[in-house]
RNA sequence: GGGAGCAUAGCUCAGUUGGGAGAGCAUCUGCCUUACAAGCAGAGGGUCACAGGUUCGAGCCCUGUUGUUCCCACCA
């Protein structure tokens, strides 16, 4: 194929660039990055290199729905495509990659709405039918979030995308459902559990989310048999029809005469037994519970306990069964009405009051969800979970923040076995298989010809299929073609970092986390990066329904994917929510057009190649350019290895925005005008280095930007930034400490300068005469910068003198760190300003000392401190006190 | 009931081995200085929630208090 830069250049000739061929104004992000994605995409270049003798660096993207959209927390990929260009470029062979999820029940719920729309019920059309619809809405909107994770650069290895139902994947469901339930850790029973009646199936624990809800406590009169019984209380009147019995706490005296006996339910007319349980809270209520063990978690624990019969009067489309006699097909809110009315009729409604609880709800569907017996199968999870706890604390998987690990403990040490089976259609397909001639069920990897037992060949697969996340807890593996041991599997596991945000450390880190160890032997990854969920500017969850959810495409299409992925990487704390707002998505643009116009001037000023930094003699200013450089590449790269992006993009910034552009770009320009040809190369090669080393730091925040900078800049045998260029490697040869030093107390002189122009009124073009009174030791440095000055500080010549007596009379006067500041004004010194200036200055300067003779006068620090701060403090002291001198020479010389 | 986070400039937030408080936005002043007004040069603005403690020294470590957000549990 063509080189890719020309290809890229071919495609965006006249779109990217204006007419003249000269890079635009402005950055304008969107034929750029349309331009440049193919060109990476197409080239291969996501795809890692394997090579044995280094160690990969490996990420599992977490598999988008393909029920959705992209919306901003998918934006937050951005994270993992930072950490995989970093570690392509610092050389390790890097995989990220990428898939989408099935999404079960969120995806049959989809299904099911678009098939109302057109009047079909999922009866209707038959299994066979609905799963031809699911695929069809896979293959469109699976299609369409994969689209948009390209719009956001992420640099994902498409070739090795995967889907959750995909054949390997499916095989490696089937072959660990089979796999625990040979180890018998998976079985079937019929237990309480969630049931959603919109969705009409079984849920797991954590799929119930919890809201508060205004309600009554009822309380009603059970009759004794020979007695008055007792009242109890409760919140849900229309289950007491499904009640087997009451119980009330052993030691309570009130009802101690009353354990054993039997009261009667009314309106059912039933005699049911009174036991008594620790459960029990005698101080809540009226002391006494009644049991409802077909549809209460506890009470289903206590009626097993007290051998209570286990009564089902609800069906699961959320209607009364006929065990609730007159009352069957009723709702159970109409049914809860009409008890709580009956039981006024027959005066055994005590009491009602008003009462808030919290009612579980479907996280999907939001209806409120009933526990319910069912036949269901289940995981059992204590042994899983064990081993899977020890991995983590002998850290083996570490979470960053730390603190996040907690929260995986708490979870694993309180584990509930897993309910994970599903009256859905959509996901994989519980592989047992039921001989309805003689009843034997066969688990087993494919459908047996069979029955084992009796031999007839009318087999019936289970119905149900498995909860979603079932097969996601295996994706770390079975996407890199587990069970089977594959090159990929022994090069590319245990993964190196999962990234994700904190809302799924249940549903999915801690299920990988077990299901790894269980069926490799290992933790599936070496770091869980946990992030913050992105929230509206006013700190709100995004969300359809509340309308404030904002579309990250919108956000590209208005400032460009580079500003998007930067808005969400800089300026946040690791594992915080982080509020997007317009204002962000805005400076990271600005920041971006910054970068843009740096490299704009800087290719206006080449001519040709630029030479070596290596072949030039180094002024002072150079140097320090050149140390902040490296000084930035280290700490970058600190940042990298540590996940701590925000910062890493800070170092970037400051040092792009104020080192490069603030101070070597505008010292660049007189030379770069100048005649000089040796100085104009060396400024050319300086401003060659300094945005060399910007463009592939900042790569893996803002991939297009740099991308096609460095594609404009006359390199030698230049490919392209993510092709081949590495992470720059620091140079200790370039390492001048001494001498940046001595710039940044040049930098200090020419901004006190500017602000003693500004305050004196001095037009911003007038040039004024400079005379600079140097601290000991300072004379060479300043003399070197005078072109400092006099290029960023309005000099119009810099005399450095060598005596306070030769400094001029009328002058404006300052005093900086290293320097005394003299600006003859004529006419424009003002007497006033003069006091005024030189007297806050002096009261500055003299708290100062106060403070480092104090400081320098403790004996526990003079005695404890380390001693290079010591002299730091020695040191500024000396410099504060040669500050004071200077400063009550002027204020002297003022008041002549 | 248990646990965690947060509380720093008007706003949004940085500040990781404890050594004299920072950025962006906003405000004010002055600039179209030949890369950039999406910009440049300046300025103002903070008892780092409160109270104790450890330390020569605390925004940072410890204890408590208040406010706030979230997670888990689910006393009917």
């Amino acid at each position: 194929m063509a080189e890719p830069v020309d290809k890229a250049k071919a495609v965006a000739e006249g779109e990217a660039r204006d007419p003249s061929g000269e890079m635009p104004k402005a950055y304008q992000p969107a034929a750029i990055e349309a331009k440049w994605y193919p060109v990476w995409e197409e080239g291969g270049y996501f795809k890692p290199r394997i090579d044995p003798a280094k160690k990969p660096f490996t990420i599992m993207m977490p598999p988008p729905n393909i029920t959705g959209q992209l919306h901003m927390g998918h934006a937050m990929y951005a994270i993992q495509d930072a950490l995989t260009r970093f570690h392509r470029m610092a050389g390790d062979p890097t995989l990220w990659l990428p898939g989408t999820d099935h999404a079960s029940i969120a995806t049959e719920v989809k299904v099911l709405e678009a098939m109302r729309s057109e009047g079909l019920s999922k009866e209707e059309v038959g299994r066979e039918g609905f799963l031809k619809r699911a695929w069809a809405w896979r293959d469109e909107y699976g299609g369409r979030i994969v689209e948009q994770l390209r719009r956001l650069g992420a640099s994902c290895d498409w070739s090795r995308e995967r889907f959750t139902m995909d054949e390997g994947l499916s095989e490696a469901v089937v072959e660990v459902f089979c796999r625990l339930y040979e180890k018998g850790l998976i079985y079937r029973g019929d237990r309480i559990i969630q049931w959603c009646p919109e969705c009409g199936t079984s849920l797991s624990d954590i799929e119930v989310e919890y809201e508060e809800r205004g309600s009554f406590l009822w309380h009603a009169r059970y009759p004794g048999v020979d007695g008055p019984g007792v009242v109890i209380a409760t919140t849900r009147p229309e289950t007491m029809l499904g009640d087997t019995g009451v119980a009330v706490n052993p030691s309570d005296p009130r009802y101690a005469a009353l354990v054993g006996k039997r009261v009667i339910l009314p309106i059912v007319g039933r005699e049911i037994p009174v036991v008594a349980d620790e459960y029990v809270d005698a101080s809540f209520g009226t002391g006494a519970v009644k049991m409802t063990p077909a549809h209460d978690p506890n009470d289903f624990e206590v009626a097993k306990r007290h051998g209570l019969e286990i009564l089902r009067v609800m069906n699961y489309d959320g209607t009364m069964n006929e065990n609730a006699g007159p009352y069957a097909g009723l709702t159970a809110e109409e049914t809860r009405e009409r008890v709580v009315a009956e039981l006024g009729r027959l005066g055994l409604l005590v009491k009602v009051e008003p009462y808030t609880h919290n009612v579980g709800v479907c996280y999907r569907c939001g209806r409120a969800v009933e526990p319910i017996t069912s036949l269901q199968w289940f995981v059992t999870m204590k042994p899983l979970a064990e081993p899977a706890l020890e991995a983590v604390r002998a850290g083996a998987t570490k979470f960053a923040p730390e603190r996040f690990a907690q929260v995986y403990y708490n979870w694993m040490e309180n584990i509930r076995d897993w309910c994970i089976s599903r009256q859905l259609w959509w996901g994989h397909r519980v592989p047992a298989y039921y001989c309805d001639g003689c009843g034997t069920m066969s688990v087993a990897r494919t459908r047996p010809e069979r029955c084992p037992s009796c031999g007839s060949t009318e087999l019936r697969q289970d119905e149900d299929v498995l909860d979603t996340w079932f097969s996601s807890a295996l994706w770390p593996f079975s996407t890199l073609g587990w069970p089977r041991v594959t090159a990929d599997l022994r090069y590319f596991y245990p993964t190196s970092v999962l990234v994700t945000g904190y809302d799924i450390i249940f549903f999915w880190v801690a299920r990988m986390i077990f299901s790894g160890v269980e069926q490799t032997g290992e933790t599936p990854f070496h770091t869980v990066l946990i992030h913050g969920l992105v929230r509206d500017e006013r700190g709100r969850k995004m969300s359809k329904s509340a309308g404030n959810g904002i579309d990250p495409l919108d956000v590209i299409d208005q400032y460009g994917a580079d500003a998007l992925r930067w808005a969400l990487m800089a300026g946040v704390s690791p594992g915080s929510d982080l509020r997007y707002s317009a204002e962000k998505a805005e400076a990271a643009r600005n920041f971006a057009n910054k970068l843009w116009n740096a490299a704009r001037f800087v290719k206006m000023s080449l001519d040709g190649q630029p030479g070596s930094i290596y072949d030039y003699e180094l002024d002072l200013a150079d140097k320090w350019i050149i140390t902040r450089c490296q000084q930035t590449i280290r700490e970058a790269e600190r940042h990298f290895r540590d996940y701590d992006l925000a910062l890493a993009a800070r170092a970037i910034y400051d040092f792009t925005w104020s080192a490069l552009c603030d101070w070597t770009i505008e010292l660049a320009k007189p030379a770069l005008l100048g005649g000089d040809e040796r100085r104009r190369g060396k400024a050319r090669a300086v401003l060659a280095r300094a945005l060399d080393v910007v463009l592939r730091l900042l790569h893996p925040f803002m991939p297009f930007i740099t991308e096609e900078i460095y594609s404009l800049l006359p390199l030698p045998g230049k490919r392209g930034l993510l092709i081949e260029a590495d992470w720059p490697v620091p140079d200790p040869a370039l390492d001048f400490p001494e001498e940046a030093a001595r710039m940044d107390g040049v930098i200090d002189i020419a901004r006190v300068v500017r602000a003693l122009r500004l305050e004196r009124g001095v037009a911003p073009g007038r040039k004024a005469r400079l005379d600079l009174l140097p601290a000991a030791g300072w004379a060479d440095a300043l003399s070197e910068a005078a072109p400092v000055f006099e290029r960023l500080a309005g000099a119009q010549s810099t005399r450095i003198l060598a005596d306070r007596a030769d400094a001029p009379k009328q002058a404006a006067k300052a005093v900086a760190a290293h320097a005394e500041i003299f600006i003859p004004l004529g006419e424009l010194v003002d007497i006033d300003k003069e006091r005024a200036r030189i007297g806050k200055a002096l009261a500055q300067t003299r708290q100062e000392i106060a403070r480092g003779e104090a400081k320098l006068a403790n004996e526990g620090f003079t005695s404890k401190a380390p001693p290079s701060l010591i002299a730091q403090e020695r040191a500024k002291l000396e410099q504060r006190r040669g500050m004071l001198a200077a400063l009550e020479a002027q204020a002297a010389a003022v008041e002549e």
